[in-house]
RNA sequence: GGAGAGCUGGCCGAGUGGUCGAAGGCGCUUGAUUCGAAAUCAAGAGUGCCCGCAAGGGUACCAAGGGUUCGAAUCCCUUGCUCUCCUCCA
């Protein structure tokens, strides 16, 4: 048992379960076999998110038992007709023979496709049980009923003294007519910003400086992927088919059937971990790193009246993004390794952040493990969440089918896939103004963004 | 938007109703040869699902879905995608 230290917390509990070689990854969901056989230990680990996540369970063992019944029949049949099949080809088809057998085979192809359309239902109804079960809080996880468990991992700097009462960005940035949120609002309603002078230069350098850094030091190959997806990509990464209203959907103004519907990426997670949708990666491939860019857009249904003010909470952001695939044994290694590069960003521009976990009732409904990073926002007298840093398992990789071969020969396994927000550029804007406001209203900009500010040092009032 | 052509295994490419999971070539793996390599020769390689302790067996998959048929890669329909020409467009 000479693992790496990482993979030896991974084994842990799985590993009492036997069969170590194979299971000791598998976080196991929508893995209907591994559900099954596991699933009281599945309802406890299910039961961590909180109560009533076990009960999704409920009709999954019997349905995955009917289905296996199904099979077996069907197969029966199918190898029947098979045989049969061939050997009437050598018939003669006029005989008295052929005319027999063919229509005793006429039966056996209702019986067939009765059975095929039960196995459909049945299907159907597994798979929409199981896409709708989050995944198995890893056993790292800690233990928590709501976010206010969340326990706090490292702190970074300090939270700057202010000889003057903060503003909010809010302030801030109207006063330096670099943020317009009146015209925002009138272009396309609540929740919408325009960014203007210094303000849309920021942004841009922020993209920029965040990309460089990823692709340049942390070795990310840089993506510049499409934001209007397909049903099948949202499906792959799990904001399908729960999260649906999270989501803005395009309807084509087309008539006919070859009208499809697509939606607004909410994070470029989505394009760029279906990048390897249905692929086999060859091992030696792994880690495999991309650094995305995108404006992602969400509908916030469900989060009215809340951070309705400022830029905090926008039906159209911009974000830089992370993401990774990887082999189950790095996992646990890797996924530290992409938190500390979205750590880096935040270090670099001296903006003080804490780093939390998440408990396993905080946890997104496709994660195992997650870090989230809370950027400190002297006007809100408050941290907030400027990166989610979390670790999928296998969960994406088994709906989104991307799985990798250890060596030329080997069985296909599932890669495990991680990402995190690096950074969200729009709350980093909002950092930033917070965090190095002055008493007169301006702000500095940190020195690496100088550079990608045109030599722009300070934001002062635009003179009108 | 109009007209046409096409989608077969990692790649190229045969195959127009019956032992076709699919010829052939390239690539790949293993073995032989070699001091090594190249070349050559031989053998072997797809993926999912189901049964099985295993060995192994069964089944499905020729863009996707549906249909015809005893039987479909082959015929029909629908959808998607690719390419060519025209049109339009940043």
């Amino acid at each position: 048992m000479a693992r790496p230290a990482s993979e030896r917390v991974i084994a842990g509990r799985d590993s009492t379960i036997g069969r170590v070689s194979r299971v000791w990854y598998t976080a196991a969901m929508l893995d209907a076999r591994y559900v099954t056989d596991h699933l009281d230990e599945v309802r406890a680990s299910l039961a961590r998110r909180g109560p009533g996540a076990a009960h999704l369970l409920d009709d999954v063992a019997p349905l995955a038992v009917s289905r296996r019944e199904l099979i077996v029949a069907l197969d029966a049949l199918r190898a029947q007709k098979n045989e049969v099949s061939a050997s009437l080809a050598k018939l003669d088809k006029k005989g008295e023979e052929f005319l027999r057998a063919r229509d005793a085979m006429k039966v056996v192809g209702e019986q067939t496709k009765s059975l095929e359309v039960r196995l459909a239902a049945v299907e159907a109804e597994l798979e929409d049980k199981l896409l709708n079960i989050p995944n198995l809080p890893h056993e790292t996880a800690p233990d928590g009923t709501s976010e206010a468990d969340n326990p706090v991992v490292r702190v970074w700097g300090e939270k700057p003294e202010l000889a003057f009462a903060p503003r909010d960005h809010v302030a801030l940035g109207e006063a330096l007519g670099i943020l317009d949120f009146e015209r925002g609002a009138k272009i396309s309603g609540t929740r919408f910003t325009v960014l203007r002078a210094h303000g849309a230069r920021l942004e841009r350098a922020l993209m920029s400086f965040m990309l460089d850094v990823h692709s340049n030091e942390h070795g990310y190959e840089e993506i510049w992927p499409p934001v209007l997806i397909k049903d099948s990509a949202a499906r792959g990464t799990s904001q399908l088919p729960k999260f649906a209203k999270d989501m803005f959907k395009l309807e084509r103004f087309e008539e006919g059937e070859g009208a499809r519907t697509l939606y607004l990426a909410p994070t470029a997670e989505v394009p760029v971990t279906n990048l390897h949708a249905d692929e086999i990666l060859e091992g030696a491939a792994l880690p495999i790193g991309y650094t995305a860019y995108t404006a992602c857009f969400r509908s916030e249904a469900g989060s009215h009246g809340r951070d309705t003010r400022g830029l905090i909470r926008q039906h159209q952001f911009d974000k830089v993004e992370l993401v990774r695939f990887v082999t189950p044994e790095t996992a646990m290694a890797e996924h530290a390794k992409l938190t500390s590069h979205a750590e880096a960003i935040l270090e670099k521009l001296g903006l003080h952040y804490r780093t939390i976990e998440l408990c396993s009732a905080d946890l997104g409904f496709a994660s195992r493990k997650t870090f989230d990073l809370e950027v400190w926002l002297p006007g809100q007298d408050a941290y907030r969440e400027i990166s989610s840093c979390s670790w999928f398992g296998d969960f994406q990789a088994r709906r989104a089918k991307i799985r990798f071969r250890r060596e030329a020969g080997a069985k296909p396994e599932l890669v495990h896939t991680l990402n995190g927000s690096g950074l969200a550029i729009g709350r980093t804007l909002v950092a930033i103004l917070e965090q190095y406001q002055q008493a007169d209203g301006t702000v500095r900009i940190p020195e690496v963004l100088v550079p990608y500010m045109g030599g722009v040092r300070v934001i002062t009032p635009k003179a009108r």
